[in-house]
DNA sequence: TCAAAAGTGTTCCTTCTACACCCATGT
DNA sequence: ACATGGGTGTAGAAGGAACACTTTTGA
């Protein structure tokens, strides 16, 4: 079992950066969290630390990237969160106290316990991707990475699920900005993908006549052959952004 | 001439929080920006550090408490701003040159310039003040501390103008909402006050009397007496913001 | 009585909402 | 043919913009 190290030197301390990635499938809003390797069931949302010589969105990409194999996601920062007792105390001595096999007594392992133990501020981003093309690959201190429902997530540590609430409500603050529903869909989508994006984000429900004719109305969206699914019934049109 | 002087441990190392404070007098919107002791003529937000042991929100409400006077501000963090080039080494090392007084090289001071010299992550907060209740006060490291035209800004050091500029447009971006252009004003104002500061915040003109009606049915304000100014014309009526 | 600014009411037009209607698809 | 779901058109309601009209004030 790995034990955690980190080279204080090439970091910002006491700063980090968490990640709240969405994505959508079947009907239901998606959240990506990890499984942490120790005994215990940790869940954590995707995050890292900020190296010294990083741009804190590129920090942000990097660790986007590193869990999703997606490179040239939307992300957005929505909030920082800083209050005096935001740490990681209780949970890495809950991890210490199940996991003895990676406690040790070294100056090292002290330090780094030290470093880690420190009060944290962190920069929230939140993303949107497609679902179907991210690969999630665990971290090194991941026993597995999984989409959750983002209306059943599972306990997370620290204020992990406070952060995902604000990344959701800034979502919703910015939804029709920059067509950020699309960003959740492939490439080729049905108007009826994208009013379910929609009611799942606000949780509501629309009038689907009238909300097509919004869509439509945007004219961002360009109508290619039909979807034929074998179903009995009319087939609906494909659509797909105009860049 | 005062030393800059700062006792690391008890700070964050490489965070600092900037306000912007905004006010509003008379058909302007106006931005309190403080002018450096040093000599070079350095402008700066009103900013500080975040102490171990506080939260970034009550940092900010220091600094601003500080700086102000005044208890009890209406406060809303809007950006992180995290560049890896973000730091204050060209801004200290003209300062140092200009102002040969101050700098020294004992090792303390060496110190606290490494410190001030790193890279730096600031957290933006803006602020909504009645200007009539402020009372700006300097800092110790300031010459002195005044409103300036949001418009017509001094050169500010470092990234400061984009932060202003991300800070009003994040101001116009929930202006709307828990009726913020009423902390811009004294507790008794005129619906003209109340347009003004909407039509210098976005920037645009709109008709009187659709305005009016506009305000008047969000059913918040409350009638008051009339305001005689001695002019020769009707005189408008006070309102006040019903709690 | 007049000019200036505040307050009220009315008309017109655009947008939103609900729903009726028609179209396509496979059994 | 018909059940099912997709696409279009339209009438009525609601909301916003433009502007005419009235009221108040001091000279």
């Amino acid at each position: 079992m790995n034990k955690i190290t980190i080279k204080q030197s090439d970091y910002i301390p006491q700063l980090s950066v968490d990640c709240v990635i969405f994505g959508y499938d079947e009907g239901s809003l998606k959240v990506l969290v990890a499984k942490m390797i120790f005994k215990g069931n940790f869940y954590a949302l995707p995050g890292g630390f900020v190296m010294q010589e990083e741009d804190i969105d590129t920090a942000a990409a990097r660790i986007l990237r590193e869990r999703t194999g997606i490179d040239q996601i939307y992300l957005q920062q929505f909030y920082t969160f800083g209050n005096a007792d935001r740490n990681n105390r209780s949970f890495l001595t809950k991890i210490a106290k199940l996991n003895p096999s990676i406690t040790s007594t070294s100056p090292k392992d002290k330090k780094t316990f030290d470093w880690l133990t420190k009060r944290f501020v962190t920069v929230g981003y939140y993303a949107l991707i497609d679902i179907s093309k991210a690969m999630p690959q665990k971290s090194e201190m991941d026993q597995s990475i999984t989409w959750y429902d983002a209306n059943a997530l599972p306990a997370m540590i620290m204020d992990h699920q406070h952060i995902v609430h604000k990344a959701l409500s800034a979502l919703r603050n910015s939804l029709d900005e920059n067509l950020l529903a699309f960003k959740l869909l492939p490439e080729k989508f049905t108007m009826k993908d994208v009013q379910q994006v929609y009611e799942t984000i606000y949780d509501t429900s629309f009038v689907r006549t009238n909300f097509q004719k919004k869509i439509l109305e945007l004219n961002v969206l360009e109508r290619l052959d039909k979807k034929f699914t074998g179903a009995a019934n009319k087939a609906p049109y494909y659509y797909r952004l105009i860049s």
